[in-house]
This record gives C-alpha cells, sequence and structure tokens, in this order.
RNA sequence: GCCCCCAUCGUCUAGCGGCCUAGGACACCGCCCUUUCAAGGCGGCGGCGCGGGUUCGAAUCCCGUUGGGGGUACCA
C-alpha cells in the first residue's frame, strides 16, 4: 500500500531533486526487523514507477531495519558522551508522577546515573536553555524552546533504537542534506536536529509540506480514508493525472494553469513556493482532471490503453467475444465519456455482450405501463426499416448511421415522436440502458443483424 | 495540559501594500449545441473568520482573538 500522500512527497523529493542534479530517497521508516518484508518495498517500486519514475531518478527504497548495527553504534555514541542516559520509568510510573493526562516525560532518571540493564530505555538527554531553531524551506524559522522538549527514548529496553534517531543517522549515514516530508514530522524536526548535532554534524535543510486531509480536515489515515494509490490505479486513473493532481495539492504553476505536462511540472516546481497550509484530497477534482488527460489522448493511444481493461479477467463479457477492431470503431465515441477507465466496459458492453445487459428501471420507463403500446409500434416500424437498408434491391441505403437515424426519425414520426423520444425504445431494446454512446453509430458498429435480432427479443417481452 | 503549524469562494488555489469591483480551476445552477448521456461553448452562484493597530491606502504588514490541524509513546 503506497499512500496518496506519501506519493505526493515523493513527487516533491523528486521534483527538487531533479532541479539540484541530486538524487532522493525513498525510506520506509520503520526499525522492526521483522517487519521488513520485501513486498513492501516492491509494492513501493512498483506504484512510483506507475507514477513514472525509473531507476536513477532515486535511491531505494530502503527500509530502515537494514541499518541496524549503525544505529546501535549512534546509540552507545550518545549514551558514552553523556548525551543519553538509562531509564527505567515505565509510562505508567511517569503518569502517577506527572498528574493526569501529561504526556512527555519528567526528567525522573536524568540524573540518577542507571546502568544499562533490563527494562531501561535509551532517553537522550535534551537542552535546557535556549532555543532550536529549525529553518523550514516552507515554514520559515520555527522558533523551539529547548526548555519545552521533554527527554525523549531513542532506544528501547532491549537496545532497539527508535526511528527518531534510526532516521538521523540513515540520513547522515547517506549525506542527506534536504528532507522534504510532511508537516506532521514538523515537531520531530527539532529533536533530530539535537541528534544531527549531538552526533556531530552539520543539520540537512528541512522541508514540510503540509498534510493531506479528508473532507473533515483530518490527516487522511488508511483506516478511514482511501488513500492507497493501488486504488486509485485499479479504479483507472491515468499515472499522468494522478501525479499532476497530486503536485497541485500544495503548489500551483504559475500563471492559472492546472493541466501541465511533467516535465514542465517537474522543471517549474517550486519548494518555496509550497503553500503551508493543509489540502484537502479532492477526488472530484481528481476525476476531472483524468477526464480531461483522456480525451487528450490521441485515439489510437486511447485504443491501445483501453485494452487491457476490455481483455480483463473483470470483463462481463466471454473474453473471446471481445474484439479489437470492433472497439477501435466505437472508441472515439467512448473516449469523451468516460472520466476514468473501469468505466469504459458499461459503455461498450452491448458490441461483446450476447444479450444486453437490461438495467430494470430502464426497461421499465421504455417499455411498460403507457409506453408499451407506442415502444411496440416504434419497434415494429423500425424492424420493417432496417431490413430494407442494405439488403435490398440497388438502390437502397446501406447500413449506416444516417440512414439508420432516418428510418428510427420516421417511425417516430408516425407516432408524433421526436428524435430524442423515438430512439429511447431502441436504445433500450439493443444497450439494455437509456443512456450510452450516439445510439445510430452504435447500432451501425453492432451490426445489422444483431441489431435486429435484439429488437425482436425485446419485441416479444414487451 | 504543553509545544508547534495553519487560516482567500463548498474544494484546490492566484494574490506577496495601491493593478482587487479579489483572478482561475473543480463542483453546483442556467442557456446553447444535441439522437440519449457525455464532451464543447456561453453565462451565473459563491470567498479574504473576527477585533484592534501600522499606513494616504491592507486580502496583503504587526498584535490579539477565534477556529481548525499536527505532535506530545520503550509507534512510525
Amino acid at each position: 500500500m503506497f499512500h496518496v500522500g506519501s506519493a505526493r512527497s515523493a513527487l516533491f523529493n523528486w521534483a527538487f531533486a531533479k532541479q539540484h542534479g541530486g538524487d532522493f530517497v525513498l525510506r520506509i521508516e520503520d526499525t522492526d526487523a521483522s517487519r521488513n518484508k520485501p513486498e513492501w518495498t516492491d509494492g513501493i517500486i512498483s506504484a512510483m514507477t506507475w507514477l513514472g519514475m525509473r531507476e536513477g531518478d532515486y535511491e531505494g527504497p530502503v527500509h530502515q531495519s537494514a541499518n541496524t548495527a549503525k544505529h546501535l553504534e549512534a546509540a552507545s555514541r550518545l549514551q558514552a558522551a553523556g548525551r543519553a542516559y538509562y531509564c527505567s520509568c515505565t509510562r505508567e510510573e511517569i503518569v502517577a508522577r506527572t498528574g493526569d493526562q501529561h504526556r512527555g516525560y519528567d526528567g525522573h532518571c536524568r540524573d540518577l546515573g542507571l546502568e544499562a540493564g533490563p527494562g531501561r530505555a535509551l532517553r537522550f538527554r535534551t537542552l535546557d536553555e535556549g532555543s532550536t531553531i529549525v529553518d523550514d524551506i516552507v515554514r520559515g524559522k520555527v522558533v523551539f524552546d529547548n526548555a519545552t522538549i521533554d527527554d525523549f527514548p531513542v532506544a528501547r529496553a532491549d537496545g532497539s533504537v527508535l526511528f527518531l534517531l534510526a532516521n538521523v543517522v540513515d540520513d547522515m549515514d547517506e549525506g542527506i542534506t534536504h528532507v522534504i516530508r510532511a508537516e506532521e514530522h514538523l515537531s520531530n524536526a527539532p529533536k533530530q536536529q539535537m541528534l544531527w548535532i549531538a552526533l556531530g554534524h552539520q543539520p540537512p535543510v528541512w522541508a514540510h509540506v503540509p498534510v493531506i486531509v479528508n473532507e473533515k480536515r483530518q490527516k487522511l489515515s488508511k483506516r478511514r480514508d482511501k488513500v492507497a494509490l493501488e486504488d486509485y490505479r485499479a479504479e483507472g486513473y491515468l499515472p499522468e493525472a494522478m501525479r499532476n493532481y497530486l503536485m497541485l495539492l500544495g503548489w500551483a504553476p504559475v500563471g492559472d494553469r492546472e493541466i501541465v505536462p511533467w516535465p514542465d511540472l517537474i522543471s517549474e516546481f517550486r519548494l518555496e513556493q509550497v503553500i503551508p497550509s493543509p489540502a484537502f484530497f479532492d477526488v472530484r477534482k481528481l476525476r476531472a482532471i483524468n477526464g480531461i488527460y483522456i480525451r487528450d489522448l490521441p485515439v489510437e493511444e486511447f485504443v491501445a490503453r483501453s485494452e487491457p481493461w476490455l481483455t480483463a479477467p473483470a470483463a462481463p463479457w466471454r473474453p473471446e467475444a471481445f474484439s479489437p477492431e470492433v472497439y477501435a470503431r466505437a472508441a472515439p465515441l467512448v473516449q469523451t465519456r468516460v472520466a476514468v477507465m473501469s468505466e469504459l466496459t458499461a459503455n461498450v458492453d452491448f458490441l461483446f455482450l450476447d444479450e444486453p445487459a437490461f438495467d430494470d428501471a430502464a426497461w421499465d420507463k421504455t417499455m411498460t405501463g403507457t409506453a408499451a403500446e407506442a415502444a411496440a409500434s416504434l419497434i415494429d416500424t423500425v424492424i420493417d426499416g432496417f431490413s430494407l437498408l442494405g439488403a435490398g434491391p440497388a438502390g437502397n441505403a446501406g447500413w449506416d448511421a444516417e440512414p439508420i437515424r432516418a428510418v428510427v426519425e420516421k417511425a417516430g414520426e408516425r407516432l408524433g415522436l421526436k428524435l430524442g423520444k423515438a430512439q429511447a425504445p431502441i436504445r433500450v431494446a439493443v444497450t439494455g440502458r437509456t443512456t450510452g454512446l450516439p445510439l445510430f453509430e452504435s447500432l451501425h458498429i453492432l451490426g445489422r443483424e444483431r441489431t435486429l435480432a435484439r429488437l425482436r427479443t425485446a419485441r416479444a417481452k414487451i
């Protein structure tokens, strides 16, 4: 699962690195080796590749647990230098001492000089005076009063190192100069900056980009929100649309443009221009942008990119019923009617299904009750008219959209119906629905015999 | 509780002291086009949270306030 927020951060990192001729690292922030699952990194690579990243654009993804030895070494170095101390306090004890809801740490074991031992975690000794200034490209200089930063744990009682420290060690190890990540990490920054300095390094340049939120303005969460990039991919969002939309969350290209080609996006992106306030992940806008990208595709490419959706096992028709030639003829009609690729099948299923997938409401509306009589009469007339098309003696019009239209129009006129009304029962009889591709073109593509067969079947059911 | 961040139409944003009667996009609503549905064209609705300053002049700067959010773990 690759979070859309992570994807956006990755995109920002990518653009920034590209502009400065550098690399960026995709890192899985998890120090627990038992959770170092290969499929995680595979998933990330596959998601990023889908978005267009190639080897060489980035380093990693790197799982932090791979660096365990270095993490341990850093922890003991801090301890030896007196910058960290062992602490035997349990959460319960701390809460009991400090009152109630209060979190943080009260410094109980700070000067006890405890040795390493069972149940003893290692805490970093934060500065008591002065302030730590996090120089952030997006937010400016953020000042933290050192006295308000509690001594925080850097290693567990079992010796394993916590994220905060591990993250810093990895960054130092890889020569990271810029840390571009989500705002939720901003309060970690002063702590990490202290670690960088305590470990004898120059801290990096920070950039905390705004979080992405849901409609309730809360940080997107895996539990309650749809955040997996893979889900959007499976729904038929185009990677170029997704990455364009993601870049627009917290940043805007100059000059009232939104649909911008990737190379321009990547060269125009400016970290300094990133807006500091949270952005709502608006699927409707994503959808709209996706629709634009779909319509902008050259037809041949649209056809090529459609095929996986039409030949997938999930397609509603028998696999051998699908015909690329038939689809290619319908494609230009389909292209303006889908916003996501998963909507393709519903538009063309009548071409590949043995029987149309009848929508009950559509049938009832056009074929039953007061509509029944007109529908029956109309279909009878149309059947007669169609039978003559392209099959009679020379001089008859062929099976083309225009003559087909003429037949339906004339049949409608006999009943005093406008074309808009007259086409409805025919459409339902042949496609099963009241809406869809332009009808006469559809019938043309479907073929005369199949059209007639469906009309007769429907007529018999009225 | 404490720390930090944030604040322009419903949403994403433009704006960085006068070009603002606040611009664009999505969404929504009309109209046009039209064989349904779309697409497309045209139009409409709709916003600077509040209160003080600073200034000749404030959406833009300062202070306060209110409201959101994040963090505060032997999670990441």
